[in-house]
DNA sequence: GTACAGACTTGGAACAATATTA
DNA sequence: TAATATTGTTCCAAGTCTGTAC
């Protein structure tokens, strides 16, 4: 913590110094209350120690420790549910520490106290063993509510409303059975989606305010991917939503051109240009009139009120189910120009530029590695000295391998080239988020069977366990079912 | 209709393991 | 073979959406 820049948010450094004061408050410290004055860095060269230590460990060693780890472990990865016997996913509390909240979020460096088993209520079949406490302690519940699938759960020490959930893990039945109706849901979607566009398009023109924006917010979630936007409380981060787009986040540029710059979830900026339909341009110029920069474009319409009136247009439908269909049909699309007489590599390269437009799509970002520059400049420099091999080998004309040494020697340069560009695009695109929530895995697993690619080319191994319910999907799978009509992206 | 609790999905960062390069 | 880069996994914060109570 010390080496990041929470330590110079001063909301961070208050939150901190209360927790840290309000925990010296009786003891032989009290005097302390000046985070300038204090060092910490006796405590933080202590943790350095202790990592350099790891650092130095053997390759055998940490796979002894590793194993002995699981060894302990093991009893607590398990639950059984309905006679299955399933892997459990968080079945650790999280531990004490300072709370790092996203952005600007007004409790970051607040002290996280420690979860005792006094905080944690157990959801457990009624005739199923009660897990025993720790020695000397008790669990705040024990209940045997069969309809929801956490195991353990206990109130959040920072957001004292919300609740963490100890849950089964990614491969468990739960999970891929909700996964596959997720990726149904979306699918169906698409038998319906020109019917919606339809209707959206017609209602922008409606007189009624409500309407109105029910319609744009509707076709900006459908165009852009955008989130719903919930109401949020004071003491979280300002982020915002579709539903909460204020008329500060919005520009009108020539030809009905929008540029939209807000924070979306986990404080992500959104800064995009769009090109939107006209009539919602004029649309958005009216709800906006009038207002200043902090105020709703949205005042007539919340989440609830979007998803009821999707769920007239298709059963179950909601705002997230955009997202999911829109990521799928993309990849789909793009997947279609696949070269069936490409080689492995290049056909990965085809999924991975698939998989980078949806995360654009999406808004999946990661910040910049703090080593880019500097790995990015030592591409640089061996890209100068290949172009100066390049020109030695030129002047070589005595030598009788000169022109096949050229030609490595370029493919070489074309192959750092590609490197160099991918590096710079994908240095803010996160290519994972998508592939693990957003694209129908049956998409991606009927592309490697048509096209002999081995999913592992494209899945990690822990991707590959939690879509094994996808596994076995037909080689002609398609993301657009076989008696739907042709339909284009939203314009 | 609205507010809110409850339950579950989605998300980036940190950390760990593995592959590649010098 | 060590240093560095890349890939994969874990952690836990932060969303969405449903159901219920008033």
């Amino acid at each position: 913590m010390k080496d990041s820049d929470y330590a110079t948010k001063p909301v961070f450094v208050k939150n901190f110094m209360d927790g840290f004061k309000a925990a010296l408050k009786n003891g032989p410290h009290a005097f302390i209350t000046d985070f300038s004055k204090c060092d910490f860095t006796k405590m933080y060269m202590h943790f350095l120690a202790i990592r350099e230590k790891k650092k130095e460990m053997t390759s055998e060693e940490k796979k002894r420790i590793k194993a002995q780890k699981d060894i302990d472990e093991e009893p607590y990865t398990w639950a059984t549910i309905d006679g299955r016997r399933e892997k459990v996913g968080n079945f650790r509390v999280e531990p004490p520490g300072l709370f790092r909240g996203r952005g600007e979020h007004p409790k970051m460096g607040k002290i996280k106290r420690r979860v005792v088993p006094e905080d944690i209520t157990i959801n457990i079949g009624k005739d199923a063993k009660v897990p025993e406490p720790p020695a000397g302690h008790s669990w705040k519940a024990v209940i045997h509510n069969d309809t929801a699938t956490w195991l353990a759960g206990w109130n959040d020490v920072i957001n004292v409303k919300d609740w963490k959930y100890v849950q089964f893990g990614a491969t468990s039945t739960v999970k891929a059975e909700s996964d596959q109706k997720k990726y149904e849901k979306a699918r169906s979607l698409h038998k319906y989606i020109e019917k919606i566009r339809k209707d959206y398009k017609r209602n922008m023109m409606s007189e009624s305010k409500e309407m109105a924006q029910l319609a744009v917010a509707t076709y900006l979630v459908d165009k852009l991917a955008l989130r719903a936007g919930g109401e949020k409380d004071e003491d979280l981060a300002d982020t915002v939503g579709v539903c909460t787009l204020r008329a500060g986040h919005i520009k009108f540029m020539d030809d009905n051109v929008i540029e939209f710059d807000f924070l979306g979830k986990d404080s992500i900026q959104y800064l995009q240009q769009h090109k939107i339909d006209e009539v919602a341009y004029k649309c958005l110029q009216r709800f906006v009139q009038g207002k200043g920069p902090d105020v709703d474009i949205f005042d007539h319409v919340d989440p609830q009120k979007v998803n009821a009136h999707l769920q007239t247009l298709m059963p179950g439908l909601t705002i997230k189910v955009f997202r999911t269909y829109n990521a799928s049909i993309t990849l789909d699309r793009l997947l279609k120009d696949t070269k069936k007489n490409d080689t492995t590599l290049q056909k990965k390269a085809t999924y991975d530029a698939a998989n980078k437009e949806v995360a654009i799509l999406c808004n999946h970002q990661k910040g910049v590695s703090k080593a880019h520059d500097a790995q990015m400049e030592k591409l640089a420099e061996k890209k100068k000295d290949l172009a100066k091999q390049v020109a030695e080998m030129k002047k070589k004309t005595d030598d009788k391998n000169q022109k096949k040494k050229l030609a490595a020697l370029k493919e070489r340069q074309s192959k750092l080239a590609i490197q160099m560009n991918m590096k710079e695009e994908l240095k803010t695109v996160s290519l994972g988020t998508s592939k693990i929530n957003y694209l129908d895995p049956r998409i991606t697993l009927s592309w490697c069977k048509r096209h002999e690619v081995p999913p592992n080319v494209v899945f990690t191994k822990a991707l590959i366990d939690k879509f094994h319910w996808a596994m076995d999907c037909e080689m002609e799978f398609s993301f657009v079912q076989e008696d739907a009509v042709e339909v284009k992206p939203a314009e």
